[in-house]
DNA sequence: CAACAGTGTTAAGGTAGTTTAACTCGTGCG
DNA sequence: CGCACGAGTTAAACTACCTTAACACTGTTG
């Protein structure tokens, strides 16, 4: 019970994730990371940096000491680069196989990829890999894919073996209300 | 720029959409939820359930008054149903198409289902409909994806039109090491 | 070689979500 | 009735992440 609060277990949070991914970006752009472009690079106070880089240290995923350059150590930049392939997978797949909006796809990506397991990530990049290829049952399953129906027309309420007593086509259809909400 | 810190500023948290759930789903069973039972649903403390309820009610998605019962509103509960529909729909996905297992399947559809968009969501419904459908393409599919390889086995770096430079699957397959790594 | 510009850090404060401990409400029973 | 006990709330404290404002370091340059 309680996966829910594994949530806050995770080895890196959403923020940690994009911190480690500007380090690695910018040591590749220009050979270093420094306070100044980290915090430029990601939006955010340069003591915010400062902060969170000493969040980072401690889990042992940076080395960085006062006045220094910004180094990422083998566990930082493993965990930097899976991160990055994962969001590459996703973004792939969610924008040609499923084929939702660009922008949609990378929002989305950018919100799970830390979260999603290596397991999930490399099954969904052999398939993204398979429906892609010139494999002639791929061909034939795009195609058909395309002419499949994009809503439960036939939806029998308790007798669809997807949705059982709600219909989860409608349930996800809903759209919050985007009005103001603070005073 | 700057896409990942609308991280915040989801309609709920990873928190508040599982207090949603629990208060619909005690709704459900019980006929009512109280602040004990939802504590107990969850495995948090009953203060806690207390102050995150006065959150979700300066949201308007519960309603909920001193010693009383908890509601919810239209708003609440649509978004608990969505949600719960987003978990459904991913974890078939994740176990049923890509055959990730079960635990697997079930935590990583948990630690994402408030984050994936509807669009995402409804997208998979239907890849994951179609996916297990009698159509006879899907059928055809499914073969021939169980016999897709498991690895970038003639992968040559800078020449794979997945990867580019890093080969994504030998990068996703990192492992964080659980060591200990607090004094 | 000393002052200035710019880079970085500290200090203090805010929000979100959690905990424990102590207090209050309200009700069922003797 | 009254009071005890369980359910709920408040208060204080903690972590994580962020901000602004003020201060400190460093290196270039006149």
């Amino acid at each position: 019970m309680d996966i829910w609060k594994r949530f806050g277990e995770k080895e890196v949070s959403h923020s940690m994730a994009h911190y480690l991914q500007a380090v690695a970006a910018l040591k590749a752009d220009k050979g270093h990371a420094r306070v100044g472009d980290i915090a430029d690079n990601l939006g955010v106070s340069k003591s915010g940096v400062t902060s969170m880089l000493r969040s980072l240290e401690r889990r042992g995923l940076v080395r960085h000491e006062r006045y220094g350059c910004v180094e990422l150590t083998n566990e930082g930049s493993g965990l930097a680069t899976r991160t990055e392939s994962s969001r590459k997978v996703l973004t792939m797949f969610l924008a040609e196989i499923l084929g939702v909006p660009e922008d949609v796809a990378s929002e989305d990506a950018c919100m799970i990829e830390h979260l999603v397991s290596p397991e999930v990530s490399l099954e969904l990049l052999r398939l993204t890999t398979f429906m892609r290829s010139k494999h002639p049952v791929a061909a034939k399953f795009r195609e058909a894919y395309r002419a499949s129906p994009r809503s439960c027309a036939e939806h029998a309420p308790d007798d669809c073996d997807m949705c059982g007593s709600t219909c989860l086509h409608e349930s996800l259809m809903y759209q919050v209300e985007k009005a103001p909400q603070r005073a």
